[in-house]
RNA sequence: GGGCAGUUACCCAAGUGGCCAAAGGGGACUGACUGUAAAUCAGUUGUCAGAAGACUUCGGAGGUUCGAAUCCUUCACUGCCCA
């Protein structure tokens, strides 16, 4: 139950209760636990805030329970509407399966390959009829959805809620129906969809209600808002280390509380400390800092690439010198600077381009660049903005 | 199905015939400061052009006008009220 953020102390205990209850069932009948958490292929990177529950059902499958690692191919057809203040464009279903795919690949940097079922909810959601639907949709009253948050929220403000929009919750808990599911893993924004579309529909089957597991929400790189694509403030599994330890750093420290709960190793003891002794001013902030974007990228890279990504970083932007790593670029003859940077991808226009060098945003080989329209001057390292390096050949 | 309101750049939002590439806020980006940040300060944020300037943009299409984001017609979409 570490690392649970259900909200309410009462529905916490009893899902304890439950699951300890689960539990011994389970022993006694000889039989792992059903495990699953559901992803929904919205798009090709998973990123931090999905192994959070990720590691959770690690956590099962190292007590020898049964995971499955559940892969949204029909739930994306609707798109989850929790936490949203508004409709989600509706995906195609070949970008679906496009998407599908790299989930699983990705999945294996936290989950046991060895172990892990990989299951599509569209081998049963396909073959629900409209039937199904409307008996699966008897179970719910419109009041109930009306008191979600996030529809309450649209409707006051006038803004379109779609019926489709109703329908996740049913199949989202169809799905803990047709895997006859003991465990459910799923960030607080799921609550609804988990603790009353699943086990509502359980119920109905004749089916023991599932217990949730209800992990905390992590925030993006902002430190506020939900880590999510189209905020655009994730951190990617698959960006390579250097980067994932940059993003890491960038996370404002108010979050690295957050962080260090939801995402590393440590235990809840060691983090305390940590906490206490940054408060203190024993440890500094930035270190700390490190110290956490290191572990978490270990856990995805190992630990010599998290520690050659942490040198890489103090080389950097500590002592402000050029990384060993950068893309390259072949320069073409009579190529100007702007061209450069427009055909290296360091800027979306020619405008965007001159705006960073009157900004004194472009420097070669450490020289500001004055002038966008001149020859590119000579091979070099081009750096644009803080960041972003070029290897000019 | 009927009536009313609305659709503006990445998002919110002002603008209701020329002074509009379009106020303001948020976000993003750059610089200074720093701990890499955050906060703060300054700047940039349609495209092309060195610049003056030119071009494209205000849901879509068409029209009126010397001139339209603004007026008219029509289509699409959304909300509200009524059925």
């Amino acid at each position: 139950m570490q690392g649970t953020e259900y909200g309410d102390e009462e529905l916490k205990n009893s899902m304890t209760r439950e699951l300890r209850e689960r539990l011994l069932l389970a022993e006694k009948e000889k039989r792992p636990l059903r495990i699953y958490c559901g992803y929904d292929p919205t798009s090709t990177d998973l990123h931090l805030g999905h192994t959070i529950s990720m590691r959770k059902l690690r956590q099962f499958q190292d007590l020898g329970h049964d995971v499955t690692f559940l892969i949204g191919s029909y739930t994306a057809l609707v798109g989850d509407p929790s936490d949203k203040n508004k409709a989600r464009p509706i995906l195609t279903e070949e970008k679906v399966a496009e998407n599908a795919l790299t989930y699983a690949e990705q999945a294996f940097r936290v989950l046991d390959r060895e172990k892990t079922k990989i299951r599509y909810n569209g081998e049963w959601l396909s073959k629900l009829t409209l039937v199904d639907l409307i008996r699966l949709g008897q179970n719910f009253t419109v009041q109930q959805f009306l008191a979600r948050e996030n529809f309450a929220k649209r409707l006051e403000k006038g803004e379109p809620i779609y019926l489709h929009e109703t329908f996740y919750a049913l199949m989202q808990g169809y799905d803990a129906v047709a895997m006859e599911t003991d465990v459910q893993v799923g960030g607080s924004d799921q609550l609804f969809n988990i603790i009353v579309a699943g086990r509502k529909l359980q119920e109905s089957q004749g089916q023991k209600p599932l217990v949730g597991i209800v992990t905390g929400i992590l925030p993006g790189t902002d430190g506020v808002q939900r880590m999510s694509k189209s905020i655009g403030n994730i951190v990617p599994i698959n960006t390579g280390a250097n980067d994932m330890f940059g993003k890491l750093m960038s996370v404002p420290d108010f979050a690295m509380g957050t962080y260090m709960r939801l995402v590393t190793r440590w235990s809840p003891q060691e983090i305390d400390k940590i906490e206490k002794d940054v408060a203190s001013g024993a440890f500094h902030p930035r270190d700390a800092k490190m110290k956490m974007a290191c572990e978490i990228t270990s856990i995805f890279y190992g630990d010599e690439e998290a520690v050659a990504a942490q040198e890489n970083f103090v080389k950097t932007f500590q002592q402000k010198e050029i990384p060993d790593e950068m893309p390259e670029f072949d320069l073409q003859d009579g190529q100007t600077v702007v061209d450069v940077i427009l055909a290296a991808k360091l800027a979306e226009s020619k405008s965007k381009a001159r705006a960073l060098i009157d900004q004194k945003g472009v420097r070669l080989d450490g020289e500001v660049l004055e002038r966008g329209d001149a020859i590119f001057p000579h091979r070099g390292v081009l750096q644009v903005g803080k960041r972003r390096f070029l290897r000019v050949k």
